[in-house]
RNA sequence: GCCGGCGUAGCUCAGCGGUAGAGCAGCUGAUUCGUAAUCAGCAGGUCGUCGGUUCAAAUCCGACCGCCGGCUCCA
């Protein structure tokens, strides 16, 4: 009698039977939760006839690829009611992707989402039906045919495109799309699903293909999973920096200013002023050097730095000047390097560090512009370091340092690292490419910090480590990136005098901590809910009186604070203080201070959390110690 | 740039062929109040822009501008 391992136990079973049955024999009770098997590291169907010899697992639903299985089949069950609905629909792909699925239809007329609702009710006529997902392995000639009979042309490409000469088949129904595979058994096992928006997307991702029309939907082992993730995705909308940005009067964008162009209000200005002194204390601290440079320069400038070659596409077109062409820059580092070559350096200067808030321009094509995270004019924190070889390790170690500290100061304690390594197009030696991974790879290492490689994903000029916060919400950004660069000093011929009185080549370093400010604005308005913390906070603390009597005492209260360096709100205005208390809560402000007869007796104040906790009266005093310890 | 949706008062939105509406915010007045919205009055709009259809357009059609969701892009 054949044998299988199954979760570690040899089992025997019958030739010819199922995983299936195997469960329903082993173990009953997981009949609802388990939908494929792993057979020797792949997965498979519950259908698939148990293989002799192998070893097996059971995957559940709880098992992010049982998710993937489930989506994917989800996605099966809307081609099948999309078919139904709109039979002249041609079916492409559909994947699952992270929290969900989508499917792509090639259809005369895109999908509104009205038709979702439709397509969404026959999706539950299949469900309750009961369906079973049938493989089919057929001769890819075979498979062939059958496109051409269903008219799925689509479908035959990507059938070209597989270099087996048997392919598999998936059938649902009346419905069959070439897959890979696995699925659930039958359609009754799709418990909880939801169909959210409807996109156009090309056909492969190249814009010279046709445009498909897309629907994203997702699917949950169950119905409670589907509304925490759909509690979820209202979360993201209630955080959405746009919004906030509206309600709490940081930003602005007008139309008659242009697309993707920033006017930062007073509030925001505020909070962005505090980063800056913030991050240029810091630069100081460390040994950073800050400059300041123009925002045009020469168009020549780029062309010897290769922009003009490499970057045209997203620069703004040149202007004229007196008979000669000036750019407005999409980056910093030609004038840093300007700024090194304003004398001979030796050795012993290196490393230089030269930081800048350097607001750039870049051309991004309409579609992409996104409130503050993608824009077209933008202030990047950053800073060129100039240095020798051998100090490369020791510099990036530091920089990692840094850049988690600055991060960590806010608020954001969870990173993705990667180290992204040499692409196929690149320039500089082999060997310097090797030595510079190297120091990459050792001051991560040194540092203890988890990173992923990403291999030939650098940029032709240098290898780089890219660091990813995560947000309160787990999504993650990137921020940081730390560059090496053999390419620039090349080509404005960047030196230094070594210890053996000869000329060298200068390595450079670009990075970027927050990377733009606009976006890093963006995300930390997301990360906080527009409720900064006490130190970034535009408005700290609100001072609020009860009726008139009070309001001496408040403006002595007020005046104290800002003495010490608060920035307060005095709001003596005739309202009631419930009315004056929602205002503080709604513009976020981290504490505000009630004044009424009681506290003018006592000479105290009673603070009340931006959450609605009520501390209990103290003197003012007692309060500001309270504050400076939370900063 | 491409596909789809949207653009009405400072903000959020209703109206969808027949003389422009609400709530909030603003202003004026009354109220002097103890922890998330006191009451009343006033003011506020070339209905994104331009063109077309119609006796009549916020409403229907077209172009453009912008925004939103995606695609693509992010050397």
């Amino acid at each position: 009698m054949p044998v299988v391992t199954v979760e570690g136990e040899q089992v025997s079973f019958e030739e010819g039977e199922s995983y299936a049955s195997l469960l329903e024999k082993l173990s009953p009770k997981k009949r609802e939760s388990i939908i494929a098997v792993r057979e020797n590291g792949s997965l498979k169907d519950l259908t698939a006839p148990v293989m002799d010899g192998a070893e097996v697992s059971w995957v559940s639903l709880s098992d992010p690829d049982g998710l993937d299985i489930l989506r994917h089949s989800t996605a099966h069950i809307m081609a099948c009611a999309v078919k139904r609905l709109f039979p002249e629909a041609r079916v492409t792909i559909g994947p699952s992707i992270e929290n969900g699925f989508y499917y792509d239809f090639d259809v005369p007329r895109p999908f509104t989402p009205e038709d979702l609702e439709k397509i969404e009710e026959e999706m539950g006529r299949i469900v309750e039906s009961d369906l079973p997902f049938e493989r089919i392995e057929v001769e890819k000639e075979e498979a062939r045919k059958l496109f051409q009979e269903e008219n799925e042309p689509y479908k035959i490409e990507l059938l070209d495109d597989i270099e087996d000469d048997r392919v598999s088949l998936y059938r649902l129904g009346e419905f069959v799309d070439l897959c890979r595979g696995p699925h659930i058994p039958s359609s009754k096992r799709v418990k909880a699903y939801k169909l959210l928006q409807v996109a156009g997307a090309y056909w492969r991702g190249d814009e010279r293909n046709p445009m498909l029309s897309r629907i994203y939907g997702t699917s949950f082992p169950d119905r409670k999973e589907l509304k925490k993730y759909l509690t979820f995705l209202e979360e993201v909308k209630k955080r959405d920096h746009r919004r906030l940005g509206k309600e709490l009067e940081l930003f602005h964008i007008a139309e008659e200013v242009g697309p993707g162009l920033i006017l930062w209000l007073p509030k925001g200005a505020l909070v962005r002023k505090i980063i800056e002194d913030y991050w240029k204390d810091e630069h100081l601290k460390k040994g950073y050097e800050i400059v300041y440079t123009p925002h045009i320069a020469k168009l020549n400038l780029w062309e010897v730095s290769g922009h003009l070659q490499f970057y045209r596409e997203n620069m703004f077109s040149p202007m004229e000047v007196e008979g000669s062409q000036y750019q407005i820059k999409p980056m910093n580092c030609p004038f840093h390097i300007n700024i090194y070559k304003t004398k001979m350096r030796s050795y012993r200067d290196l490393p230089i560090r030269y930081a800048e808030l350097g607001t750039v321009y870049r051309f991004e094509r309409s579609g992409v512009l996104h409130g503050l995270m993608r824009v077209r004019g933008f202030t990047q924190d950053d800073a060129h370091i100039f240095l020798t070889e051998e100090q490369l390790e020791k510099e990036i170690f530091d920089l990692l340092d840094m850049t988690i500290d600055i991060l960590t100061r806010f608020g954001f304690e969870e990173y993705d690292i990667y180290l992204s390594t040499r692409p196929e197009k690149f320039v500089g030696t082999l060997e310097s490419w090797e030595k510079a991974e190297g120091a990459l790879k050792s001051a991560l290492e040194k540092k203890g910090l988890e990173y992923a490689i990403d291999p030939g994903e650098g940029v032709f000029y240098g290898p780089k480590i890219d660091i990813k916060i995560k947000d309160v919400l787990g999504r993650s950004w990137q921020c940081s990136t730390i560059q090496v660069d053999f390419n620039n000093p090349e080509r404005f011929d960047v030196t230094y005098i070594g210890a053996d009185g000869k000329e060298h080549r200068t390595i450079m370093i670009h990075r970027a901590l927050m990377g733009s400010l606009e976006r890093f604005f963006g995300i930390l308005i997301e990360h906080y809910a527009g409720a900064f913390p006490l130190w970034l906070a535009p408005e700290q603390v609100a001072v609020l009186s009860i009726t008139d009597r009070h309001i001496d005492y408040c403006t002595k209260v007020a005046e104290r604070l800002r003495e010490e360096g608060f920035r307060v709100l005095l709001d003596t205005r005739n309202e009631k203080l419930s009315y004056k208390i929602r205002e503080a809560q709604v513009k976020k402000i981290p504490y505000a201070l009630v004044a009424g007869d009681r506290e003018v007796e006592s000479g105290t104040v009673a603070p009340r959390k931006r959450g609605g906790e009520n501390l209990p009266p103290m003197k003012l005093d007692e309060f500001i110690e309270l504050l400076k310890n939370e900063l």
